[in-house]
DNA sequence: AAGATTATCTTGACGGCGTTCAGATTCATG
DNA sequence: CATGAATCTGAACGCCGTCAAGATAATCTT
């Protein structure tokens, strides 16, 4: 089902046989170029790696750094070297998805027929990811909530939280207004969240067959929630 | 001994604050009261209490089966007549949590001046229970997650589910347009949880503090998506 | 009232987990 | 090539979820 999810992170996977040996010695072979390869060969990459494959291919309850380490090949104390304990390594891993996710919110921007449009296809290509990860967007978002805060690097360029921000201006709101941009962002990106949480529940199921399929499904949520129609401050009195 | 350590985990819980208090059954020596007690009490009822205690208290990384016993003063295997396992007892904590929900729904739907405003208060209400017990909400959301569908019970009378969907008719939706009614119901929920998850989140505290405080910054972000105003069903062309 | 039956709880054990630490190995460099 | 630092291993600790076997108490039968 989720196969087809991630076809870049898979060639960024690629080449992965369980055990750790083959990876290993790829790794080390290509080390003189940048300086950065180790005694092992990248072990911190390679960890973060196995962490992604165990989490999509065995789901969130198997992902221990014990599973992670035997599928890099290393014993179960050799992670420590690189990260300070468990969470910190799925941290990373997390990280990885939010790079991931920001640069599939770029693509739905990017392909959005006009500005005003540019919002909803950024919700889409949102929960779409969101639905085709959804071990590591809930990974994601734990790592997120645990610190209270939205990953260190949203202020990138092509950070999810940057593209809606540059598409809320573009549709025509007041950059000036920075109460009411940060408003419609925060309630863009809480929306966006619920959608992506909620979008795979069983009993809206006759709902989405009505629609003709989830994608459908969640244009009509988004469009329904007037996701950044702008709209005077206080609709009711 | 078993007296003695349901004993203390009363007086633990009456030490808690905020809610629960009326959920609390006395456990006391009464013996043929209900016809229900059995060998050692309500120990079902006294598991779940334990566990929804170390959640306030020490976070949900202490909620292990092991230490939910302990406080309760039995074996780590004597939930095992009870629970099929470690997630049908968490399931359980959960149920009781989405329990209250409802109730606390239903409270900010009655306390609302007119029934356009229903909508926005049950939107604060809910998010206020999620804010003021984070863990177990989480927990209760993880629960929903994994079996992918809404808590069985969503159909109860006093469920919150039920009262958006009241609310959504006395607002002056169609009762009779199905897709959108149900659209209606599931853009509210979804949007409300997503503030429910976020509402923490550090970045956003210079935004509350201008509003005013966390439950301005909520009714402002729940009135600019315009959770429930009626609208036209493609806002964009 | 006494015995049989069932439900409940305890004890003890198993394997897996996260984590630590002392020691072995390999790398970089002088 | 020697030395020191970075990296990995092995074994150990305590906690976890879970299970099987036995002890204990409540309930039911007669």
């Amino acid at each position: 089902m989720s196969e087809a999810a991630s076809a870049t992170a898979r060639t960024a996977l690629q080449g992965a046989p369980s055990k750790g040996a083959a990876l290993q010695k790829d790794l080390s072979v290509e080390g003189p170029c940048g300086g950065r390869p180790y005694h092992h060969g990248d072990l911190s990459r390679a960890l973060v790696m196995a962490g992604r494959r165990i989490l999509e291919a065995e789901g969130p309850t198997a992902l221990s750094l014990r599973a992670v380490a035997r599928e890099a090949g290393v014993s179960p104390a050799a992670p420590y070297h690189h990260f300070k304990d468990k969470s910190e390594l799925l941290d990373a891993v997390a990280e990885e998805g939010w790079r991931e996710l920001g640069v599939a919110i770029g693509k739905g921007r990017g392909g959005a027929a006009n500005p005003k449009m540019a919002m909803i296809e950024i919700g889409v290509a949102y929960v779409s990811f969101a639905r085709q990860n959804p071990a590591l967007y809930r990974l994601m978002y734990h790592a997120a909530c645990d610190r209270e805060m939205m990953p260190d690097h949203a202020k990138d360029a092509d950070s999810g939280w940057r593209h809606v921000a540059e598409a809320i201006i573009e549709a025509g709101a007041d950059p000036n207004d920075e109460q009411d941009m940060a408003l419609a962002q925060i309630a863009a990106w809480c929306n966006v969240h619920g959608v992506a949480e909620m979008a795979g529940f069983k009993e809206f199921e006759p709902l989405k067959e009505a629609l003709g399929g989830e994608e459908p499904f969640v244009r009509a949520l988004l469009s329904h929630v007037g996701i950044f129609a702008r709209r005077p401050k206080t609709p009711y009195e």
